[in-house]
RNA sequence: UGGCCUAUGGUGUAACUGGCAACACGUCUGAUUUUGGUUCAGAAGAGUCUAGGUUCGAGCCCUAGUAGGCCAACCA
């Protein structure tokens, strides 16, 4: 090998190579913190890619936590479908899983911790006067009459909070800290509020919870996670992540923020992914065309493409919007090198071989990946009926050099069968081609041609007596728009009608009556397709995952 | 009358911390090909938001401006 060229690392990375020299600390530790109220999506699968990726890259560990603090929200159907994405990207969080809501306990104490420092007082002041007060980003906002209570009392009422004797909203718990500060967020921040509600996991054992800005980096702290890493939004929170680590003067964890990632033609927030979902624009969560794990899992991207991508895109503070060919890219990349191909016709028309003895059946050997010599062959029966695709025949073709495809007087090969040329087609009375004929040459065998016959079409085909009859699922992309960050309007008017297509007449080769669900192929010339969980023993189901890279359709328009 | 962050080809990221802007995707040629796929060869496309400044030298530093993003949920 030369001289390796120095890697280039991400800012991340150099902040984590720099804190490993200066020997800031014996480990690495990372953290993916969902909060269990949804499907995770892409945008997540960037941050486990990287919150993941940095543990195993400098040995160290990343947490997953359910950032489980209110209890209006979570479910655990959510807790499991997150662990099953992780998963399924290929990673690992170790023995056990972590939730903010073990820590309540903790958490609490802490909260006493600080009060008792005079850095917290309980509150009474209710929503809309604490809102009042709290000012605006322009003007500063004014102290609450309860914020110099004696330390004595706000104990004893924050005590009282938690037993239960206030109703929801009738006290907070609030930081003692800076109301004219420019950060609305250091403007004496809630730290705790009341909701008499049972909880997912700690049931109805409390009924004061901590807000995200005294769960968060106090969790962090808990688990002496060394880098905890959030998205942009996130920054005007540190100030605070880190005045109450210095007052509590616990494990100092370091934010680091990063851009989120936007997709081209994609949301990526799982408010509007609720809404899809439930205003069923979608079929669920899982639907093929939603960008959930979930989703483009059912739609047959593969793990490894996703980390892929991940890896492609890379991580800074900049935020902008990546083009989903990155994504496709990604995908296609990995696909052609394992998807088994098979030849289907989406829309079968008839051909029938003239000089082809009736009833004969010749079996024809192809290989069931060109790019991977490993992966065997398989077998199809040619027969004098077969079907090909509607759109590889033309019944006024314009020249060879720009239509490679069948029409009139000319010649295609099979491929691994015979070259073929046209000798005539049937109309139907309405003017639709229903019927093709054509003769075939016996000496241009595929393997075996003799007759130094060049031509430029290679169609697919798959035997009448043998095709089988499958539903194809056709997903394009959801939306029509590029940025839907930009959009001033509903989202949902931006749908693409034609997201999904249902084919019920497609036929495919007979080496396919055996395939499961989750295989996943390429049908040549066509795309990549994944055997869906809705297949049944009558019919198999097949989703389009993508279309192949196709140069020729551009170039017509 | 606010604060913070960001700004590099169409898109996403680099540029060894000051030394003639690189990679991937996309686009366009051409070759190969029994997938109009793959592969291969090549091309176009930014002089780094603007204006000043520091310096022998600035995409990297400083100042101002411009543009975009974020911040006023008892959400995360």
């Amino acid at each position: 090998m030369e001289q390796n060229k120095k890697e280039s690392l991400n800012f991340i990375e150099q902040l984590i190579e720099r804190d490993v020299k200066e020997g800031n600390f014996k480990k690495i530790y990372t953290r993916f913190p969902p909060e269990p109220n949804g499907y995770l999506h892409i945008g997540h699968a960037k941050s486990i890619c990287l919150n993941f990726g940095l543990a195993q890259k400098y040995g160290g560990h990343c947490n997953l936590r359910f950032d489980d603090t209110n209890p209006e929200k979570e479910e655990t159907e959510f807790v499991d479908s997150i662990k099953e994405d992780i998963k399924w990207l290929g990673f690992d969080w170790g023995p056990s899983a972590y939730h903010t809501s073990d820590y309540f306990e903790q958490l609490y104490q802490l909260a006493i911790c600080l009060i008792e420092k005079g850095n917290a007082y309980v509150d009474e002041l209710s929503a809309v006067q604490l809102n009042e007060l709290k000012g605006s980003p322009t003007e500063p906002g004014k102290e609450s009459p309860f914020r110099d209570r004696p330390i004595e009392e706000s104990l004893e009422i924050f005590k009282a909070m938690k037993s239960g004797a206030f109703q929801n909203g009738e006290r907070v718990l609030r930081a003692k800290i800076d109301m004219s500060s420019p950060n609305m967020h250091m403007r004496d921040p809630i730290l705790y509020r009341i909701k008499h509600m049972k909880h997912h996991r700690t049931g109805s054992k409390w009924c004061i919870y901590p807000t995200y800005d005294f769960a968060h980096g106090q969790s962090d702290s808990i688990e002496q996670i060394t880098h905890s890493l959030c998205t942009l939004e996130f920054e005007v929170h540190r100030p605070l992540y880190e005045w109450l680590i210095q007052k509590l003067e616990i494990h100092p964890s370091k934010q680091t923020e990063f851009a989120r990632l936007n997709l081209s033609y994609t949301i990526v927030s799982k408010r509007s992914l609720r809404a899809l979902v439930e205003g069923h624009y979608v079929a669920g969560w899982d639907d093929p065309r939603m960008p959930t794990i979930s989703g483009i899992r059912r739609r047959g991207f593969t793990a490894k493409s996703i980390r892929k991508f991940a890896d492609t895109i890379g991580v800074a503070r900049r935020d902008g919007i990546t083009d989903v060919a990155l994504l496709e890219h990604a995908v296609r990349e990995d696909l052609n090198k394992t998807a088994h191909r098979i030849f289907g016709i989406m829309d079968p028309i008839k051909l029938i071989i003239t000089n082809w003895p009736k009833d004969y059946q010749e079996i024809m050997i192809a290989e069931n990946n060109p790019e991977d010599e490993k992966s065997g062959t398989r077998e199809m029966p040619f027969t004098r009926e077969i079907f090909i695709d509607r759109s590889d025949f033309m019944e006024d073709p314009p020249s060879p050099r720009k239509w490679f495809r069948l029409g009139p007087d000319r010649e295609v090969r099979l491929k691994k069968g015979y070259i073929i040329k046209c000798t005539g087609y049937k109309k139907s009375e309405k003017g639709k081609v229903v019927e093709i004929y054509a003769e075939y040459d016996p000496n241009t065998k595929s393997g075996q041609d003799t007759s130094g016959k060049k031509v430029k079409g290679t169609l697919g085909w798959v035997s009448v007596p043998n095709a089988v009859l499958v539903e194809i699922r056709m997903y394009d992309r959801l939306f029509l728009t590029e940025n839907l960050n930009k959009i001033e309007d509903d989202f949902k008017n931006h749908l693409n009608p034609d997201s999904l297509i249902i084919n019920t007449k497609a036929v495919l080769e007979p080496s396919v009556r055996n395939a499961q669900v989750g295989d996943q192929f390429q049908f040549e010339r066509i795309g990549y397709f994944r055997v869906d969980e809705d297949s049944h023993s009558e019919r198999l189901i097949f989703n389009r995952t993508l279309t192949l890279r196709d140069g020729w359709t551009k170039k017509k328009n």
